[in-house]
DNA sequence: AGTCATTACTCTGTTTTTCAGAGCGACTCC
DNA sequence: GGAGTCGCTCTGAAAAACAGAGTAATGACT
């Protein structure tokens, strides 16, 4: 079987785009519009409902400004920013580890 | 921008099922059926592909013993050996920071 | 004032991925 | 012979992701 808790870090990390948002909000609070131009090639159909997931799995915050004009800016929780050192040995890991031609 | 690394750890990880069955993998080299037990609940045709995918990328290796009856077994290589740690601190990342309810 | 750009999304049809189940030949066991 | 397992392949359905258009509210520029 499994493990239970690997399976439930990839209920999260298996879903596309999920890692590399997190990994962009390690650097600070972004804009929705400042996320889907740092992750570069998501739809903002799929960045919106991802963020909606990630707030709702409480790795992630959604800050409305009231403005005008409203601003609406994400960052990490405590929990969201402590996988960051994962996902560097992650990036470490494919560094030195996959093919060049792996990514697909 | 997203990191380069990140990014191709995810073009692997960030596919559903990929995760669990290197962690699978992790304890021993496994039949197509055993995997497809272990890892609980992935269809045979996508188990199928993602073993093709992941020994492409030379995370595992597959070894037909000529029989009979013929058996086939996939195994992690070195490079996917190397990925273990950093699951298990996944599986521990998970454990403590996501909420129970977020598994879908 | 009008135009253009940006914002944070929502919506919609299309394409891709995953799911669910059936099937095959080769074997083993009863 | 029948039932079960093996390692897949195949197929239609469902779900996920993609690609692009649209909206009201702003701000900047001409």
């Amino acid at each position: 079987m499994c493990d239970a808790s690997v399976t439930h870090a990839f209920s999260i990390l298996g879903k596309r785009w999920n890692g590399m948002i997190i990994e962009v909000l390690g650097r600070g609070p972004l804009s929705f519009a400042a996320l889907r131009r740092a992750v570069g090639g998501i739809s903002d159909a799929v960045l919106s409902d991802r963020l909606t997931e990630l707030a709702e799995a409480a790795l992630l915050s959604r800050c409305v400004a009231p403005g005008p004009p409203v601003t609406v800016s994400y960052a990490l929780t405590e929990s969201g920013e402590r996988l960051l050192p994962v996902l560097t040995d992650l990036g470490a890991w494919a560094r030195d580890n996959l093919p060049l031609d792996s990514t697909s």
